[in-house]
DNA sequence: GATGAATGAGGATTCATTCAT
DNA sequence: GATGAATGAATCCTCATTCAT
């Protein structure tokens, strides 16, 4: 194992101004995105992505310094795809159970569209060194989201950073139950979706450990 | 060059019948999976491995013909794990609280030892044509084992395989909650363990989707 | 790793379209046809092709999928250059010792460039699976030229058929001929050439064996 | 390429005393001699050899001290066979014709054991510093041995020296058409051995290149 | 002597990246 | 800007050979 000096390149090396670059970015994303899910990190390859989008090898390197730069945009678009959801969620006033069932179908939705990337990007370690904060911004921003969640079934906004412990459990359980049904195909399924919110309204709906067995039901 | 004869390998070529060869095939497994889990199925390489584990790289090909059957090999060792755990899980007669608070605890114990190695592993199609079968019967026992749980928790020993949905979206839970605390380095935080024995007890003391606010408990 | 999909490979896995790509590829098998004649298939390293090419293994590797598809290609070209030869014998009106005398010359001719590849293109199966049939067809081909010149020689063109045997005992004796003259150096001699010529048409000018000591015996 | 010292080695580094060592011995050989003719030099591999001889590769390498040198002793053992059978042939008094049917039967008989051994051995540059001049040796009886032929055939027994040229056509020749008929499996075809003595018949019997009609027979 | 586990140099092949056109 | 041919470091894997048991 050698030294490696990996300069911390920006992340895009030129800004796509004109349309037909942006097209092209766009391309070369999509193509990454759905080769990084089908294939995992290992089997996904630079040419393989500039030949699916549709342009050469030279085009993907004038718009991506290299190729963890091109996973980063990857990550980067797919995450804000996930804040998305979480930011439409429980905007407008509605019920727990509504809050839940919105967060679960969102979340449900956009792991349909390539089910085993975010899985994959979560693998990937984010590039430490420019765009670092970048991934750091979105947990940071995803915790919050799912702080909020919690704050709101609880219905106690204000101790949002109390149920820290909680949020990160509740967000590892709603990936681990999609990422495993993406996994076995059943992503779909109604089933799937019904349980998911069931076990998160029983989490967030109990009193806690000082009542495990929820013999006597929270006031 | 000569006649290539592709026929489907077995994990092992040579089966270690000495004890230095035991060793052996002992520190590669072992180095493998240290590797696997830290750096991923793309950071990989079989010299690494040999080097980690002291062995020379015609050794590792000694026993392994290939890469792919040294991560099955691991695999097959890490699941076995896991099985053990579940299987000394609810053995003895206990309460249901302490039937998850047993599981919680060991499937935290075998990630403690390679945290990440799991969740890699889970992303690693199992080769087919061969050992494929093998994996097969883990995921069998494996959603086996969580159905029993499910049963046992709810006093039902009956309908095991009415759970099945129940059992998958568990399973997912639990791994998706280690594993997420496992890449945030909080795998052994109390209030983690607390808290996912309380989300998998809220669950299955439920009564279920016609009662999502839980207010009255099943008798 | 990823998904391995080892289709039956072209021989070629690009066509070389520039002007850049044509030399670079001829310039391997160039020296391809020459370190496979030197050294034998056992001492044919890519490596060393791509050195004595002067190109780099990438470039090799970019328009010949594996080493085996090299080896076809200067095949494939070598067995073009002696179908050549046998098909510009013959053609105009001439003596059948002429007939001879030119096909003897032709084939040292095309052997003099590499004297040992035939040799060792004959003990290297040709891949079956795509370019077999290309063997076949020079097989075929190499056959029926000699069964040509058998029936020339003979004057009766219509039994070319009849000759299987004899062409197939002609081509033997005059690639063993050359073959050994090529691995002690004498290829170039006259002496040797007017023997071969000699053999060929005493063997085709004879009867058959019905008189094989050719009329008068000698005392 | 690094520089090669390939210190000549003696061919056998230890001389088998025993019974069991001289079979261990002959079993090497054997599995060696199958295995050089069915995969050529290239797949020629000391670990296969021993397996199929059914020896440890330690005892291997107990008695050939390396690859190179259980190839010259193949080489010694098919050349030695060859070697017998011209040595076995012409003894007796008989007409050149059985002369010649003698030659061609026992040349076919020693290659129906391993029918590509002999070209794959032709092929094997022998080593030079040690044994060199063992096949130096094979060589030279076996164009004697040729001259023998040719002069007993034209019985001019006085002038086998002049014969050297005609030897070596002819023993090319020979081998020529034997490898073609080893490699397409038409060895034991009776026409091929009849055409063979044909052809060899009517080349020592005719009177070289003054009249290649064969009209006029020499006097 | 025999064994076979261990060694590691060597050779095939991939793929991120550059650069001449 | 776009292209794709070229590059070569890195990786997988083989096999001749050694040596401890």
């Amino acid at each position: 194992m050698s030294t490696r000096i990996p300069k911390p390149r920006s992340p895009m090396r030129k800004e796509p101004r004109q349309a037909r670059s942006r097209a092209t970015v766009e391309a070369i994303v999509q193509a990454g995105a759905r080769i990084l899910g089908d294939r995992g990190l290992a089997g996904f390859t630079t040419n393989e992505v500039a030949d699916v989008a549709g342009v050469s090898i030279g085009s993907l390197y004038q718009y991506f310094p290299d190729k963890l730069s091109l996973v980063e945009a990857i990550r980067r678009r797919h995450l804000d795809d996930v804040l998305a959801v979480m930011r439409g969620t429980g905007e407008v006033d509605q019920s727990p159970t509504q809050l839940v069932e919105d967060l679960v179908a969102g979340m449900i939705a956009v792991h349909s569209i390539h089910p085993a990337l975010h899985r994959v990007l979560l693998d990937v370690a984010p590039r430490h060194g420019g765009s670092s904060s970048a991934h750091g911004a979105f947990e940071s921003e995803y915790q919050d989201r799912y702080r909020t969640v919690v704050a709101a079934y609880r219905n106690r906004k204000g101790d949002a950073a109390a149920g820290g412990v909680v949020a990160q459990v509740l967000s590892g359980a709603v990936e681990g139950v999609i990422h495993t049904a993406a996994r076995n195909g059943t992503l779909q399924s109604p089933e799937l979706k019904r349980e998911l919110v069931d076990m998160v309204c029983a989490y967030l709906g109990g009193t806690g450990h000082g009542d495990r067995r929820r013999r006597s039901p929270q006031v």
